[in-house]
RNA sequence: GCCCCUGUAGUUCAACGGAUAGAAUAAAAGUUUCCUAAACUUUAGAUCUAAGUUCGAUUCUUAGCAGGGGUACCA
């Protein structure tokens, strides 16, 4: 709240006035239900300044507020803590504000404010998605929704890893034994047809191997020769060199899976600013590493390696170009980094969305470049989350341990189905208004699901036992939604007016309360890079909301003054939930 | 070996160093003449261990233990 910040200058002039004393910060929280009050100064911290009695000097600092301060109408002290109570009238302005900004709490994006790339998908591809995508997927899309929220210019990107030796594994396999399927002929997926090739490749590269064991060779032997995987590498050799007939297979498979991705990620809801190709960006950074070895940023080993020694700063050497001269992964990455900052001169820092296997990756990256001397090299940030792992352990694409990502989507839409067609609420809607519906509830439960988790922390995914919809979930946020959507439908007065000089229930005081909250909570989402609080946030707004609607009349309510208000208070929960969730990607359904 | 992340009710998640550690789910009981019961209200249940810092530690420090990841001229 901003008496927050009034308060705060009372609480250190008072300290002043009454103990001589000058109070660096003051800290405040929410006062715990049990206690009579709104807010609570915690007086402890004051006692290495002030020799004395928690109690005295906090009873002593409410009776100073409570004179100075007219919004305050009371207080009381327990232990060390001063509890404040602020008048009805407070509550009612903050709330007009809230009311009358168009979506409280989200900043429209100014031209003063630097831009952020935010990177996240970056699939292969040799294979379609999988759960661990999409926990990728929704937490780059709403962390730059949220990001946006705060007023900064937001660019969503990918970096597609088109290139490589996988990529030549799911060619060579579909060439030898594809029979020219497309995915036309098959009714596939693209995505799906190149991922089931990769398999392919791998069990038959398992396959020689074996053979290979069994004629006398060692495993090293039998994995460096299968003559699979040799033609593998023949095949990323020719792709290097240009040979057309390579090049033409490679695009016609590639687009498959392009077009297959594209369902997806409009299954998702997510989408993109633009694309970069690993194709366009591998030989990059070669140059960087040249002028860094003059400058004596790198070494060069005996055999022409070169290298980075961050011994000094608790880390390893690290390669960043190969012997032979080509580049490793963080030598394209340095050159990608820098590229961006050049083509987006309004770029201010940029945010990889990216497992948390890749913390040292990225730990290494950002140094390097902070040594090469970049300023913005300060503004990188690693949006590490935590892998969805199975019971089983890990989803591994080439052994076809993984759960899908569009039959997971076709999943959760046939629970919301069933869920729906079992209360039998919808009669007045189309067929096709159901089917949109049950995917509104289905994906709300999925993203909410993946979305409420603190993204450092690990999933693990139990395909078993299904996503809930029932407690702390999507569905149950959009069931409060579409109640609410419901009373709206029914007002028959208006309730534009400002209400004031009305006594407030508890429970209306939570609400205004919570509702103020939104702001900062975006705030701190896009400081932290977490939409786990955004999610939480409007659990706890929800939660709230129910008690409030089941313990209080609305419409039914005769005094006028608190029908208004009450319905007031419900359209801007309504209002709240629909924009949190939208910078969670997650629809709201208008009933259900 | 070394480095990073994570350990909280049976299970899934919360808690800027603050009061009696919150929810959900599963279990037990209740609430529909009343704005959508996908809701609400009760009951029972947890901080990995040991030291330390602090008026106060789930949170910070150190040492263990457990799980995951990294430490490649793989990406």
């Amino acid at each position: 709240m901003n008496i927050q910040e009034s308060l705060e200058n009372a609480v250190k002039d008072g300290m002043k006035t009454l103990f001589e004393v000058n109070i660096p910060s003051v800290e405040f929280q929410e006062t715990r239900k049990e206690f009579e009050g709104d807010l609570t100064v915690v007086v402890f911290p004051f006692l290495k300044f002030v020799k004395g009695n928690p109690f005295e000097i906090a009873t002593k600092l409410g009776n100073y507020l409570k004179k100075n301060i007219s919004e305050l109408s009371d207080f009381n002290v327990v232990k060390g803590f001063l509890n404040l109570t602020i008048s009805d009238n407070y509550y009612l302005q903050s709330f007009d504000k809230i009311n009358n900004s168009k979506n409280y709490g989200i900043k429209k994006a100014s031209n003063d404010e630097k831009s952020v790339m935010v990177e996240y998908s970056s699939p292969n591809t040799n294979k379609p998605l999988h759960l661990g995508h999409i926990r990728n997927n929704l937490l780059g899309y709403s962390v730059s929704e949220i990001i946006a929220a705060t007023g900064k210019k937001v660019y969503k990107t990918q970096i597609i890893n088109d290139r490589g030796i996988h990529i030549c594994k799911s060619m060579l396999a579909w060439e030898r034994y594809g029979n020219g399927e497309t995915p036309e002929s098959t009714g596939l997926k693209g995505d799906k047809l190149a991922g089931n090739y990769y398999v392919k490749f791998d069990e038959e590269y398992k396959k020689e191997i074996t053979s290979l064991i069994a004629k006398g060779a060692s495993e090293d032997e039998a994995k460096k020769n299968a003559p699979i995987l040799v033609e593998a590498q023949n095949m990323l050799r020719k792709w290097e060199s240009g040979d057309e007939k390579i090049i033409s297979l490679w695009k016609k498979m590639n687009q498959w899976v392009y077009d297959g991705f594209d369902k997806t990620y409009e299954e998702l809801g997510v989408n993109f600013d633009m694309n970069y190709y690993e194709s366009n960006t591998y030989l990059l950074g070669k140059n960087i590493i040249a002028d860094g070895l003059k400058r004596g940023v790198f070494y060069k080993k005996e055999d022409g390696s070169v290298w980075i020694d961050l011994t000094e700063e608790g880390l390893d050497e690290k390669i960043v170009l190969r012997a032979d001269g080509t580049a490793v992964y963080m030598t394209q990455d340095i050159g990608t980094a820098i590229q961006r900052f050049k083509e987006y001169p309004d770029l201010d820092s940029l945010v990889y969305t990216v497992g948390n296997e890749q913390d040292y990756h990225f730990r290494v990256l950002i140094l390097i470049l902070k040594k090469l001397g970049y300023a913005w090299a300060q503004h990188l940030y690693h949006l590490s989350y935590g892998m969805v792992d199975l019971p089983s352990g890990k989803m591994k694409s080439r052994e076809g341990t993984v759960v899908d990502a569009d039959e997971l989507i076709i999943e959760m839409t046939d629970t919301a189905r069933s869920i729906s067609q079992e209360l039998g609420k919808l009669e007045s809607y189309s067929e096709e208004e159901k089917e949109k519906l049950y995917k509104t509830i289905g994906l709300g439960a999925l993203k909410y699901y993946i979305l409420k988790v603190d993204p450092k922390k690990r999933i693990l995914f139990d395909p078993k036992e299904s996503i809930d919809f029932n407690g702390n979930t999507g569905p149950f946020i959009q069931y409060t939604y579409a109640r609410i959507q419901s009373i709206l439908r029914k007002v028959d007065f208006d309730y534009s007016k400002k209400i004031t000089n009305i006594t407030l229930h508890q429970k209306e005081k939570d609400l205004i309360k919570l509702l103020d909250y939104f702001k900062e909570i975006i705030y701190n989402s896009a400081l932290n890079l977490s939409p786990a609080l955004l999610a939480n946030y409007t659990y706890d707004l929800v939660k709230e909301y129910n008690s409030f609607y089941q313990i209080l009349p609305i419409l039914g309510n005769d005094n006028l003054q608190e029908k208004i208000l009450r319905t007031q208070i419900s359209n801007q929960v309504g209002n709240t939930i629909k924009n949190a969730f939208k910078l969670l990607g997650i629809d709201v359904p208008e009933r259900m």
